[in-house]
DNA sequence: TTTAGGATGAACT
DNA sequence: GTTCATCCTAAAA
């Protein structure tokens, strides 16, 4: 499994919206003790391909990054291809990957993943009744990142490894669809939301409801 | 099956 | 004091 190639920065320094339609498919991976070769049992592995994502750019209004640089964006300016996590609603975190060259502001967010590998410890860090569902092991963005135990210390941690990094295995999604953004009040137009048609693991599906109070 | 409300804290006005 | 790139549970339909 650690002979696919490994996405490297070049891929990160895009547009954003080409780096979120590209990481459809790809086999995000995080190494829990990274002291450990990736086969070591210790090591702590816990895999999924990448099944939705959306784009948030610097000049956009619902981006952390559209009022200038702070404490807590300050990642979003410097270089791509690290992580960016923020914590909400006093529960969640969310992982981002840091886009577009050092200066220029972007990021995309990972909303779900199909889990692929080390189930049981995904599992294991979930609680509740959803513990033992698959389905809703990391079908959205604070669920995954329960299940793979990304927490505020990764804030700023290398997507090149050795705890975090992305591979390519060659896997070609069929279909592409993209919507609104979930969760926002703000650009709700912009189709800035990319996920694998008809995939199980996708966090909502497309029902288009505009919440109208 | 869908929906409403609560949890809980950092950032912002 | 209000907002927020969310999730879980319980209750309604």
């Amino acid at each position: 499994m650690n002979s696919h190639p490994i996405l490297q920065k070049s891929f990160y320094e895009r547009h954003t919206l080409e780096v979120a339609k590209d990481l459809l498919g790809k086999i995000l991976v995080v190494r829990t003790n990274p002291k450990f070769p990736l086969e070591h049992p210790k090591a702590g592995i816990a895999a999924g391909r990448i099944v939705e994502t959306e784009a948030y750019r610097g000049d956009d209004p619902a981006s952390h990054s559209c009022r200038g640089e702070t404490p807590r964006s300050s990642v979003m300016f410097g270089e791509p291809g690290v992580a960016y996590v923020y914590f909400i609603y006093g529960m969640y975190e969310m992982l981002n990957f840091v886009t577009e060259p050092k200066g220029n502001p972007g990021a995309v967010l990972i909303r779900a993943l199909e889990p692929l590998h080390n189930i049981e410890l995904m599992m294991k860090r979930r609680t509740g009744a959803a513990k033992h569902s698959l389905k809703n092991l990391t079908n959205g963005p604070g669920r995954l990142c329960r299940a793979l135990g990304i927490q505020m210390s990764d804030y700023g941690e290398s997507l090149l490894g050795p705890r975090l990094f992305v591979m390519d295995d060659g896997f070609k999604p069929d279909n592409i669809s993209t919507s609104g953004r979930i969760g926002i009040t703000t650009g709700i137009e912009k189709p800035w939301r990319y996920f694998i048609t008809d995939n199980r693991y996708v966090s909502k599906k497309l029902t288009i409801k505009s919440k109208c109070l």
